[in-house]
DNA sequence: TTGACTTATATGTCTAGACATATAATCGTA
DNA sequence: TACGATTATATGTCTAGACATATAAGTCAA
């Protein structure tokens, strides 16, 4: 292990060993199950103290790279193929962020009081009140997603006197309640009619169905369901190991 | 700020003052933007060294709900809905954990050096050998997902002798090679003869497509398609707020 | 008002220790 | 041989300092 290497250009100590480390993984060097050296031993090969050691290998850790156990070391963990980070953008940012011009439609607004179904959907048993929206997303005047919405009010009361005409649903709950959880579930249908429709494709169209549930410290805040044509929308999802 | 609320459950102090934080940040009591107190400030409510509060900064840093600035302080990052955790499983894995029986089936095999088309799909200027992989996984005896894969031998020369008959390529490659990156596109699809044939589904009926890249080091390993009957099967993918 | 310079300060990294704790390995006993 | 107790050790957490560095804020001159 050379100690010099690139210097210059990895300013600090625990951040060149943490990359010497990634790198030997990454290359091999080093299979799933490996032990690498032990704190002491990097200690002493680094000239540091523990503290910078041990920085770099909870990082490591931390970002699924080595697994560390007590008295016996820390190890290379197998490569994890399926755990990726999706990114799932606000469909505005998506749009404009492609250089096209994004349009936005109210199809429909209601507010009830929750129905069985909509219960069922929001995972809540009271029966209180409940925003349903329908609402279209485009870009360049071309259909681009269809958004079917439910917002408990009794999380977020705001949301019934909000202006959901002018400003979409995600992004109005995005400026306005706190941190969230998510849960995405994705799937692929076929267009019926209403959807064809609405989406300007064809009746038995490939669709892509994402549907999000949203809460907050254990209160259901809102259930989506996006309509994507499937064959012109992609969702990229990236890992990378470290 | 409590000090002492569940210490018994939350056994080391670094882990606490990051618990009470995101607390914090999650019910909305500290909004986006909202300046958290500076590291001396926790380190007198706390009684503890800088060390101990820097270390539950930076993890909240990393996992992206503060925003730290030299001279400035920490701050709240807006919430980041576009990010999730996806979950792709191993098939077997994946069918197995469900207490189904997982079976395989190798449907045709090929080693032949890279046309144009391969080439392109693997993202490689060469024209080095590589080998073609159609199989079935099934649940139950029931057509599960295909898989359509290409892997370049140049990367991976074991490949070329490996027995995929027994074992599924997917297995084989996360046994054999080191860590990797990946990129995942999904996207829907109907099924055309072949398809509908080989999964036993109707033809039109919707299908979930994984096309997933996957190179180590710059060198691209694997291309693989995964066909889903996209009725039956569902991706999860989960955010969390750190 | 604007731009250049200075200063104060919060975070970033690091040290040389310490004790706690889980557990692999060893030893002793039934 | 099998099992229970002991010990050694690597990691986990923590301290009370230190200097480095980026930058917000203030100062001063053109």
């Amino acid at each position: 292990m050379s100690l010099a290497t690139d210097a210059a250009d990895q300013p600090t100590l625990y951040k060149r060993i943490r990359a010497d480390i990634e790198k030997r993984i990454l290359t091999g060097e080093w299979p799933p199950g490996h032990r690498i050296p032990f704190e002491h031993e990097l200690v002493a090969r680094y000239g540091c103290s523990r503290m910078t050691v041990n920085k770099a290998l909870s990082e490591l850790a931390q970002a699924g790279l080595i697994e560390r156990r007590r008295r016996a070391g820390s190890f290379v963990r197998r490569p994890q193929h399926q755990s990726a980070v999706l990114k799932i953008a606000d469909i505005r940012a998506e749009i404009t962020a492609l250089g096209r011009t994004y349009g936005y439609e109210l199809i429909h607004r209601k507010l009830r009081t929750a129905t069985t179904a909509d219960r069922d959907r929001l995972g809540v048993k009271k029966a209180g009140k409940v925003v349903a929206i329908t609402c279209r997303h485009s870009a360049d005047n071309v259909p681009f997603a269809v958004e079917d919405r439910l917002i408990d009010l009794s999380s977020v009361p705001n949301a019934a006197t909000a202006d959901f005409s002018r400003e979409p649903p995600g992004s109005w709950l995005l400026h306005h309640v706190p941190w969230t959880e998510a849960e995405h579930t994705i799937s692929a249908i076929v267009a019926d009619e209403r959807t064809a429709e609405t989406l300007d494709i064809a009746v038995g169209a490939p669709c892509l169905v994402i549907d999000r549930y949203t809460w907050r410290s254990a209160r259901t805040i809102t259930a989506v369901r996006l309509l994507y044509p499937g064959d012109s929308h992609r969702l990229v999802a990236r890992f990378k190991g470290g």
